[in-house]
DNA sequence: CATAAATTACCTACTAGATGATAGTTTTAA
DNA sequence: TTAAAACTATCATCTAGTAGGTAATTTATG
């Protein structure tokens, strides 16, 4: 199998393992949990992974490739800048819809039990979006779509927290619908008056 | 000792646990590591609190309970309704500074993993404080401070979705100037234009 | 093309340590 | 003296992880 290739069985393990630690974060699992959802044995994961901390670096790689992906494509359409970031709120809805929240988000909840090595790329994470975000609000100001004042890396960063922090509200109240309406109005807040 | 009312070493045990669940969720740290922090054997945390189960529901009793104090003495205050809303996010500005988040923020990230007599009261925890948000935001828009469209609630749960996702961010990025340019943002965002 | 060797991907069996919890005892405080 | 609060000792279960084995697949060789 070819360096830096997955193999579908890793993908099923990552999948699994994605799910369990978006939903309950990733201490509040173990590998028998994960053999249990997709029918291997413990001791095939760990001939996979090694250990737990491998397969927690794979599955933040996995999810940051992935992310960025979705980002690439959204980047490549020809939609308006508020369309954009409306599509790119629906990539926070549909984790909502799976009982989950953002795996990067839960990571930066239990920071301090991550081991060091994920720091990194988890902090890349956060700035990409950022970025992608600043990005974005820019282009919409430009052509009008947008009003705000200040500087865009300030409310992309806004935007991006109160994403987060919107998974984190409907979660705990047990009801999407008042993630839709945070994104209405956080569109309707740097949309035109 | 009277029912209801806690010991001294019963807090000294909700202190550690609170800090170690804010900090790297709560499952990732067990009895023996309460025992490290504080001196006193595991067993002598079960008899004040006899299961994990048992400590999870009191540290979230207490925690509630203490934000409710810190409501209450901010609404007893001549503040106006700018300065309450700026108090009210140096509360969760000090978890920052604790290498920590908000515990309902977290308890509500881990809910699958959250024992189902917990569920009730931590989602009362956001409607308090969505209720309390609406309540100073409607108190701004009537004396003039707070400018902004449409139902009061819906603003209050976008505030408090900031909030809560300007921890996660600031944490990821380790960064707590974020979190404080953030409320900034949101402030200059609901004032005067 | 057939066969042997190497590799992959799984398995069983097992381990050491950690964890949540309990029972009985001792110490401390009231 | 009694009750509370700590303790020691112990337990069953779980967890992450390892070693060695096996079957299937792939690669190398004659």
């Amino acid at each position: 199998m070819m360096r830096g290739m997955r193999t579908n069985t890793q993908d099923e393990i990552l999948n699994a393992a994605q799910a369990l630690a978006q939903q309950r974060g990733f201490n509040a699992f173990s590998y028998a949990d994960i053999s249990a959802a997709i029918g291997i044995r413990k001791a095939s994961i760990h001939y996979h992974f090694p250990s737990k901390e491998d397969l927690e670096l794979a599955l933040l790689l996995r999810y940051v490739e992935q992310f960025d992906e979705a980002l690439l494509a959204i980047d490549q359409s020809a939609d308006p800048p508020a369309l954009k970031l409306r599509r790119y709120g629906e990539l926070y809805r549909r984790t909502l819809s799976l009982g989950a929240i953002c795996l990067c988000g839960m990571m930066a909840s239990d920071i301090a039990a991550l081991p060091a090595m994920l720091r990194a790329p988890l902090a890349e994470f956060f700035v990409t979006q950022t970025n992608w975000l600043g990005g974005v609000l820019e282009a919409g100001r430009r052509n009008g779509e947008f009003v705000f004042a200040g500087d865009s890396v300030l409310r992309a960063r806004s935007v991006l927290a109160s994403l987060q922090g919107g998974l984190i509200v409907a979660r705990a109240l047990q009801d999407a619908a008042l993630f839709d309406a945070l994104v209405d109005d956080l569109l309707a807040g740097i949309g035109h008056r």
